[in-house]
DNA sequence: TTATACATTATAATTATTCTAAACTATTGA
DNA sequence: TCAATAGTTTAGAATAATTATAATGTATAA
């Protein structure tokens, strides 16, 4: 139940009304060791799969776009027609392995920092991201 | 004339039957000086402006994929809706103005080369992309 | 030149996401 | 405690990007 308290403290922090919807989330989302990347489809399985209950598809997306907002997620570019989502919001990086479709940190300190030396006149760099594509070492590309 | 015995030269070297709307597609897309950057709606909004000519959507789609696969564009990972693809197929970086929602190219030597320190096991390194995503400076965020 | 395999097209279908407006609920303060 | 209200949830409609379909058209090889 102290687990429960936290994220309705999380939420107020964060200025979001603690509702049910929105505890069971973070619950979802929060209540791991590891870094958890997912796609709004994934996490709408895993809300009905885990927990036997429905949240709309709407709350889904409004309660994850309010934690990107609220940097408590944070969205990830791959070349796909899905945003994915990934509960590691720190300054990291990604390695996308090609044959299996699956995200997977690539920590900060595993790369050296990254010098934009001529950014673009008058515009400040909000991130720097670096994509990995993988594949198995011995697979044929036609 | 010269220019588009070109552009059938390179779709027969791609296998792809030269077709009218491929040559124009083709012409748009390659003869130019600087890189391009597109969606597909960019694309067809092109076609019926410069040409004065219809191209159907599902065409437009089908011969950028094609193109994708036979290595003639690139298709370029951003937060987005959309897909955006780039003639520029070398190894190289990107911009990406949130204000505007335009993409630039950042050349590989205004970044000084990435080096993975450990990579997955048994699988290869495809590619490396960095995407810098930059905004207004005296923009106010909330 | 003709058969055939590949392309194009308009349109329908699909998928991801956002919008809407009505019903619901957490919070605030009397 | 309780009502006012401001924010939230919801189902379903709307929108947008993309893919599928199936009929018509065209490049190519024999």
């Amino acid at each position: 139940m102290s687990r429960n308290t936290n994220f309705i403290d999380k939420l107020r922090e964060a200025r979001l009304r603690p509702t049910k919807q929105r505890v069971k989330i973070c619950e979802l989302l929060f209540n791991r060791e590891k870094t958890f990347h997912f796609t709004i489809n994934d996490l709408v399985k895993k809300i009905s799969e885990d927990l036997n209950e429905k949240i709309s598809l709407a709350t889904v997306y409004n309660t994850v776009h309010a934690f990107v907002k609220k940097g408590y997620l944070k969205e990830i570019a791959i070349n796909s027609d899905k945003s994915y989502f990934d509960t590691n919001t720190s300054t990291h990086h990604h390695f996308y392995d090609e044959d299996t479709h699956e995200l997977i940190d690539c920590e900060q300190n595993n790369i050296d920092s990254i010098n934009i030396k001529n950014n673009i006149t008058g515009k400040k760099i909000n991130s720097v991201e670096v994509l990995i594509k993988v594949a198995s070492d011995n697979q044929n590309h036609n």
